[in-house]
DNA sequence: CGGGTGATTGAGCCCGCTCAACTCTCGTGG
DNA sequence: CCACGAGAGTTGAGCGGGCTCAATCACCCG
């Protein structure tokens, strides 16, 4: 495991926790590894079952976290976005795998700075809780997805969920490849991809580039409302 | 929604406390509503989006959770056992509808209680968070089975979880329906049924019944290493 | 301009679904 | 005690959505 430490805080740093409200822990606590370690693409942050010794926060790129089957089938579980908290868990070891899907900058925090802030103050205390909760429920709306709904319905609901987290406007960049996305929802890259061409010939989106996509539909605006 | 209150304690409540070795918050806690509401078979305990104000932890019965679509496709997200706790949410509402899958008696909480605990106790406040961190783990568990597993996988995957959580020795006993097996499953109920069948003349288990199973494969009495 | 990775598109198949018939179980009442 | 009915489970036949395998295309670097 490559891990580069930045040594010098850069310009972008500071435009990030700019862009996010800082009611967090994780605003205060100072990370030890200085103000962020670079992943190159695809590089593993760190492995299902290890140590769970450190908690990270995203500052710029995204970050992926999965399962794996013996015989390779995966699992995707989440994508961690600019501020979005990952790695942080009560018990001793990580429940899966995280790896950067673009080069990603990272704030390191070690675990037991974490435990004690908790042990200090509730309001941290309670802010942990909540985090888990958050990821609980996204992980309980994904369940339905991969349970029940239909290859189209998996596409929209990703597409949906991608523009809430991306800035405004209906215009989605898509960091991650279609294997990604294909793992994320359960389906294949050959899937995801035809599903992608028959929104495009219905006039729901307008591809430009693989990865750049620009949704036309109602249906697929639904995060439009909040914050113009 | 009815709501029974049983005003005497039942022999079967002392013996459930004695099942579970108690570090919880609940053994202190008291309950407000008396030693346990009793749901009839299917009966809803709380529904999705409504006020999350009381905290639930099974005494006798099974209770199950799930997310429904509009056109009534549902997906079950757990099964909880005598011991378990459900209804447990920082946030304000329900993320899903819990029912009695069989009669069930249930201690209710109320949840400013266990907020005001998690508000005096460090091991309480840490407690909620480990809790929704377990939830979290077997929801990513389940995002595996139901993205990425064959209908063979998730029938054995689900006949080791239930026989991991039943008593000792095999025997596994279903309180719930082929079509409750099929929405925790992602599949539907006659494929759970042709699985069963063709598991049971493999010599993989044997059928008693419908829902008693006697396990015969080693593949499938993975918890039988646990506490013998 | 050429090489390589990622994405798209095509053809055919198969696993799990749909629709339907039948069986089993169990409770209830004669 | 048995007859009956209703709900749950099983089994069968056929279909189809998404997968597999494969070829082509697009884009990005050099």
């Amino acid at each position: 495991m490559i891990v580069q430490t930045q040594t010098t805080r850069p310009p972008q740093a500071a435009k990030v926790a700019d862009a996010k409200v800082e009611i967090s822990i994780f605003a205060d606590c100072p990370d030890v590894i200085g103000v962020g370690s670079i992943y190159q693409q695809n590089e593993e942050i760190y492995g299902e079952g290890e140590l769970a010794d450190q908690v990270y926060k995203v500052l710029r790129g995204v970050v992926r976290t999965y399962k794996l089957l013996d015989d390779g089938r995966r699992q995707i579980a989440a994508f961690y976005f600019p501020g979005d908290i990952f790695g942080l868990e009560p018990g001793e070891n990580y429940s899966a795998t995280a790896e950067a899907v673009v080069i990603a900058q990272v704030a390191v925090f070690q675990r037991r700075q974490i435990h004690a802030a908790a042990s200090s103050s509730i309001e941290v205390a309670r802010e942990l809780w909540s985090r888990a909760a958050q990821n609980l429920h996204h992980a309980e709306s994904h369940m339905l997805l991969l349970g029940r709904k239909t290859a189209l319905e998996r596409v929209e609901a990703f597409l949906v969920e991608m523009s809430q987290r991306s800035q405004r406007s209906g215009h989605v960049n898509l960091p991650m490849s279609r294997r990604d996305i294909a793992d994320y929802l359960g389906l294949t890259l050959e899937t995801v991809s035809r599903t992608l061409s028959q929104l495009q010939s219905e006039g729901g989106l307008q591809l430009s580039g693989a990865r750049r996509i620009e949704l036309r539909s109602r249906k697929l605006m639904g995060a439009m409302a909040t914050a113009a």
